[in-house]
DNA sequence: TGTAACGTGCGT
DNA sequence: ACGCACGTTACA
């Protein structure tokens, strides 16, 4: 008793409240109002006439809500959602679609039965009274010995009533709905007021139909038999009762647990409903038999009716029921329910009573189902089933958790998303506007995931990042980013997208050597995967596998791998979900191990030996490297070098040679032995020579190599990256995100230059080894000098390449692979060329630096970008690359000297053609024109270049500030240097996951540019300011504000002391924020363009000649300069990066003080390109 | 308890 | 698709 009246009362209540709401909503709003009215008044009506009775306002209350709620699927409320979810999820299996609809037309349907029922019956009195009584009852308990008492007179009503409160309940819940629904019925047909009592009779007519198919049966026989079922339980079910499970199993579930439960409580009572059910059962399948839509129709009506009379009964239980439901729908955990219910519903069959029932049976099974699934618990305990408890209660149990485990409920923000991130509703968005009425958050704040359809999401997810990765729009990626469960989709999808996408690109172009070692495709995959860098390098050989795992994704997670790399990034930075958190973990454990051994191990040299490796040998040597690395990771280090290089060539030049690269031993040893260098460089050297000789091969081979030396020194950097990630957060936010930032800026603007570019990097990096080697600096003692800073710049530079190769390969995937292939390979051998001549400068003035063990300072961009994850663990680290960095603008000097153009050039146009590949299609047009222009070029040797680079060096520190492109270009260097690092690091934390993406050209490029502000800083400014030239992009802005105050500060220190420049650097920095492309000089061009909310900054390391020459000494400040900047950046980034996000505008805003600047500006605007690189391009 | 926001459906 | 409105939920 009691149970009964709480339940209603509060359904009553709820569905009060939901009916003003409703109503206002409604007669504000649609049809439903009409309904609503109708259904208000005919309810009204039906309480006068139900009952003079208090109580029956709160029944008609529950009728009109259940009206509204029938009709109202319209509005529904949330319960008549779910009650309509529920209706769907029944209608789904009979195969409707939305639950709204199928409530409606459920509604329908049901009102036809009922109609047909009333007239069949033509007892609408009984019924009337029935339904009347029921309400008086669940108004009163005592009603229902009232109701009893009438429908005892009915017979079956009898059972109903007599059976218990409960089973009345039910049987109420069910009148009402069917009074509601006849409510409706008369509102729809408007006419049939009669008709609508006699439907309300209806939902009894159910229990009238029963009791006319139970006269037959004796209701206990019925209670019998749904026993014996129930115990025999194992009682196969008829096939028509699969079927009808099939159908609908769901509400036969619902069904079978009410049925249960009645039979425990109730005898009659429960034989009545185990007899509706059953006979609804077994009429739907005897209908389904014959009348499958009606079946269907009926069922749904039940369905409906079930989940009206839930939601009547209690919402929570509704809530629950619906879960359950749905649970039970999916999973079918309910099997046993489902049984039990086959087995009754078996049971009813075979009693014969079906079809005929079946409208009636309907409208009991409705009822049934109803208080089934207004909550088996509520029903259970309310019913009280004794046996059936049990397994009703494991059922219920079950579904408990199925409904908890499936809860639908709200999804929460991800927290990671760029929309996550903001913070401040824009109060202009309609969200911001109607956020009463809406209830919505600021659409520019609305979780990207959010907006994501729940289920779907791993693949939507992959898609979408797919899709960014195509659309190559900062935007995209950030979105992408996202979400976390979606990253770990991603994540795995990446790891095996990577294998996907190594085989077009690199397994097409140079797959041979690569591929040769079965590893090698594996390692592709993680190669693929910027994102996996460091997973990829550290797995590439070994752990191929946990590529190879994550196979499942398609060639689109090339993309997506891209994506997914950044969105790692991002996340990480962002502090990614678990899920998220759970791949990056994974990547990170991969690297951790390489980190450590990077770290622990001097394998510096294997690094670079590595990279030379990488850049000469296939895949296997690079496996063997990396092994090496790993495994011997001191024995990597220089000395072992040779002989793994030797053996690596051995192995490497042999596989690789077949495709292009197969370098020649005797060329080696004559390098070697000619100029003094060490095998690895040799090595190095013909590689570079023979990837020049075979450009397209190279770029694929260089791609490749790139990425396996990314991999490679992404194990390292990446390691360090990965723990960084993780940890950058919490250490520094700035640091994480402007890794995140940077590696997405890499990814995309390296797409195109990086691959190239890379392996310039690494013919380089080798090439500055034999320069250094040449010089008689031991790559050895530089590196072990600066093994650390050097390593992680070079893995810095290395993941870079990697991750610029990464989105280079998805950019090239995406573009076409052809076309990119081609520019990128004339691009590579330019850029590699220029990089080979940068590289040896930079191994030079490494070497210097190293002597001088004052670089760290020079880190500055890339070691922000990488090192932002390092930063916060190796800071000291990715200083000393900085000198290494600086080195190569020197050498980029040179060589743009000695090449011309080429070097600029291809940085310039690598740059753009990152950015373009990111952001503007237009500028990757124009980026590869220019590229095309540059490539043209012939690439320099490496022995050329090491020739060169001899006399560069001689001339270098002479020359440098000649090199230096432009003059003022150095100033702005310095200044765009020191601001770049600094804002690239902030932009990139900043804005990069919204806006701004740093799209380091090179690897080099940047880790120059940051080496060379730090080794600028080192150094003498005048020579960093001639060195450095900058080109000032609108992106430049950001970059700017952040650097200016850092950078100023730095700056100031060093500038002041160099020269009067250092101010205009300062101004230009602030002038730069605005809007610019700041383009570092020959030795490292900086680029930081701003396309919309892209910010890419492309920087060609700066070289170390001004820091060679002299720079030691100064380096101090420099290092206050970078550690402000790598301290400050976060504060300037914030506001610049704010500032970009909220205007992305291009604004060319202010100009920095310095005519240089200007000029720069104005040069670079146009080109976005750096005086040096753009110069002649953008010329 | 109140607020913010998600989920849903409908309408356009 | 987008916006609107509602109901509901998650959270404080
Ligand atoms: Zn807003
Ligand atoms: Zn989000």
């Amino acid at each position: 008793m009691p149970h009964t009246p709480k339940a209603p009362k509060k359904s009553s209540c709820a569905s009060k409240k939901q009916n003003v709401r409703r109503v206002k909503a409604s007669t504000t709003r649609r049809q439903k109002v009409n309904f609503l009215k109708a259904n208000g008044e005919i309810k009204k009506a039906i309480d006068k006439k139900q009952a003079a009775k208090a109580a029956q306002r709160t029944a008609v209350s529950k009728p009109s809500k259940r009206t509204v709620k029938n009709v109202l699927i319209v509005k529904g409320s949330r319960h008549t959602r779910g009650s309509v979810n529920q209706n769907g999820l029944l209608s789904k299996r009979n195969g409707k679609g939305k639950s709204p609809h199928n409530s409606v037309s459920c509604l329908r349907e049901v009102k036809s039965y009922r109609r047909v029922v009333t007239k069949k019956k033509g007892g609408l009195k009984i019924r009337e009274q029935n339904t009347d009584t029921k309400r008086s009852e669940v108004h009163d308990p005592n009603g229902d010995g009232q109701q009893k008492g009438a429908v005892i007179p009915t017979g079956e009503e009898q059972s109903v009533n007599i059976s218990s409160e409960q089973i009345a309940e039910d049987h109420r819940e069910t009148v009402v709905h069917n009074t509601d629904k006849a409510e409706e019925e008369t509102v729809k047909a408007g006419t049939e007021t009669v008709q609508n009592e006699s439907c309300s009779a209806p939902s009894e007519q159910p229990n009238s139909a029963f009791v006319e198919q139970r006269d037959p049966l004796d209701p206990v026989n019925n209670v019998d038999f749904a026993y014996n079922n129930n115990t025999s339980g194992p009682t196969t079910p008829s096939p028509s009762q699969s079927d009808k499970y099939v159908s609908g199993q769901i509400e036969e579930v619902q069904l079978i647990v009410p049925h249960i439960n009645f039979p425990d409580n109730s005898f009659q009572t429960t034989p009545e409903n185990s007899m509706e059910a059953g006979e609804t059962v077994a009429s739907q399948v005897c209908r389904s038999s014959n009348e499958s839509p009606a079946l269907e129709n009926i069922a749904n009506a039940p369905q409906k009716e079930k989940n009206e009379f839930e939601s009547t009964a209690d919402v929570d239980t509704k809530d629950e029921i619906d879960d359950a439901e749905m649970s039970m729908k999916k999973e079918g955990a309910l099997s046993l329910l489902s049984l039990s219910m086959t087995i009754y519903n078996s049971t009813l069959c075979e009693m014969g009573r079906g079809p005929q029932a079946t409208a009636s049976l309907s409208s009991s099974t409705e009822s049934t189902q109803s208080s089934f699934d207004s909550d088996s618990e509520s029903v259970l305990e309310r019913r009280e089933s004794g046996n059936p408890p049990l397994q009703i209660e494991d059922i219920q149990l079950r579904l408990l958790q199925v409904q908890e485990s499936r809860d639908k409920k709200k999804r929460i923000q991800c927290d990671v998303c760029t929309p996550c991130l903001r913070k401040i509703n824009c109060g202009e968005c309609r969200s911001c506007q109607n956020r009463k009425m809406g209830h919505q958050i600021c659409k520019l704040r609305k979780c990207v995931e959010l907006t994501k359809k729940p289920h779907v999401i791993c693949t939507r997810e992959v898609e979408s990042e797919a899709n960014s990765v195509n659309g190559t729009s900062s935007e995209q990626m950030e979105e992408t980013c996202v979400t976390p469960e979606e990253e770990a989709h991603y994540i795995s999808l990446t790891h095996n997208v990577p294998p996907d996408v190594p085989t077009p690109l690199q397994h097409g172009l140079l797959p041979a050597p690569l591929e040769k070692e079965p590893g090698t495709t594996d390692v592709l995959l993680p190669h693929n995967s910027s994102l996996t860098f460091r997973n990829g390098a550290e797995h590439m050989k070994p752990n191929t596998e946990r590529h190879v795992d994550p196979t499942e994704p398609h060639a689109t997670f090339h993309k997506s791998t891209f994506k997914k790399s950044h969105e790692s990034e991002s996340v990480q930075e962002q502090t990614f979900p678990l899920k998220k958190i759970k791949l990056e973990e994974q990547w990170v454990d991969i690297d951790d191990p390489h980190s450590k051994h990077l770290e622990t191990n001097g394998c510096y040299e294997d690094a670079l030996s590595t990279l030379a490796a990488v850049v000469c040998f296939s895949s296997t040597d690079r496996k063997s490297l990396e092994e090496r690395l790993y495994g011997p990771h001191s024995c990597l280090k220089t000395e072992p070098k040779e002989e793994p290089y030797q053996c690596q060539l051995n192995q490497g030049e042999e596989p690789p040679q077949n495709d292009n690269i197969a370098l020649s031993l005797p060329s080696v040893q004559s390098l070697v032995q000619y100029r003094n260098i060490s095998v690895d460089q040799a090595i190095a050297i013909e590689a570079l020579t023979q990837l020049a000789a075979s450009p397209q091969t190279l770029p694929f081979e260089t791609e490749n190599q790139s990425q396996d030396a990314q991999r490679v020194t992404s194990t390292y950097s990446a390691s360090s990256n990965h723990i960084p990630l993780r940890e950058a957060k919490p250490v520094s936010d700035v640091f994480s995100n402007k890794v995140s930032v940077i590696s997405s800026s890499l990814q995309q603007p390296s797409v195109i230059c990086n691959p190239l570019n890379r392996p310039a990097n690494l013919t380089q990096s080798q090439n500055q080894h034999c320069m250094s080697t040449s010089r008689k600096l031991s790559l050895k003692d530089l590196l072990v000098a600066s093994s650390e800073c050097e390593k992680l710049s070079y893995t810095a530079e290395t993941r870079r390449n990697g991750q610029a190769l990464c989105k280079a390969e998805g950019t090239f995937k995406k573009y076409k692979h052809g076309e990119a292939t081609q520019i990128s390979r004339k691009r590579d051998e330019e850029e590699v060329a220029a990089q080979l001549v940068q590289l040896a400068f930079m191994i030079e003035s490494r070497q210097m630096q190293l002597s001088e063990n004052s670089p760290p300072k020079g880190m500055p961009t890339q070691t922000m970008k990488y090192n932002h994850n390092y930063l916060g663990q190796h800071l000291k680290k990715q200083r000393k690359p900085k000198m290494t960095p600086s080195k190569p603008r020197m050498s980029k000097k040179k060589a743009a000297e000695i090449e011309g153009n080429h070097c600029r050039i291809p940085l310039a146009k690598r740059t753009p053609n990152r950015k373009t590949p990111l952001k503007a299609t237009i500028q990757k047009a124009i980026s590869q024109q220019k590229m095309r222009f540059q490539h043209k070029r012939s690439p320099f040797l490496p022995q050329a270049q090491i020739d060169l680079k001899k006399y560069i060096t001689e001339a270098h520190h002479e020359n440098r500030q000649l090199l230096c492109y432009s003059n003022s270009l150095k100033k702005e260097h310095f200044e765009t240097i020191l601001g770049s690092g600094k804002q690239n690091g902030f932009h990139f934390k900043y804005e990069h996951g919204a806006q701004s993406h740093c799209l380091p050209p090179p690897n080099g490029l940047f880790h120059n540019h940051t080496n060379d502000h730090l080794g600028a800083s080192q150094w003498p400014r005048h020579e960093c300011e001639q060195q450095m030239i900058s080109q000032v992009s609108k992106t430049y802005d950001v970059l700017n504000h952040g650097a200016k105050q850092q950078p100023q500060q730095a700056m100031a220190s060093e500038p002041c002391k160099d020269s009067p420049q250092s101010p205009g650097m300062y101004h230009r920095a602030n002038g730069f924020n605005d809007h610019q492309h700041l383009h570092t000089n020959q030795n490292g061009f900086y680029k930081v363009e701003k396309s919309g909310g892209v910010t890419v900054l492309s920087t060609s390391s700066v070289h170390l000649e001004n820091g060679d020459v002299v720079n030691t000494g100064e380096q101090t400040p420099t290092k206050h300069t970078i550690n402000s900047f790598l301290e400050s950046p976060m504060r300037f980034l914030d506001t610049p990066t704010k500032n970009l996000l909220n205007t992305p505008s291009k604004q060319t805003t202010e100009l920095p003080s310095c005519d240089c600047v200007e000029h720069v500006i104005e040069k670079e605007e146009g080109p976005y390109y750096t005086h040096l690189g753009s110069g002649p391009n953008v010329a």
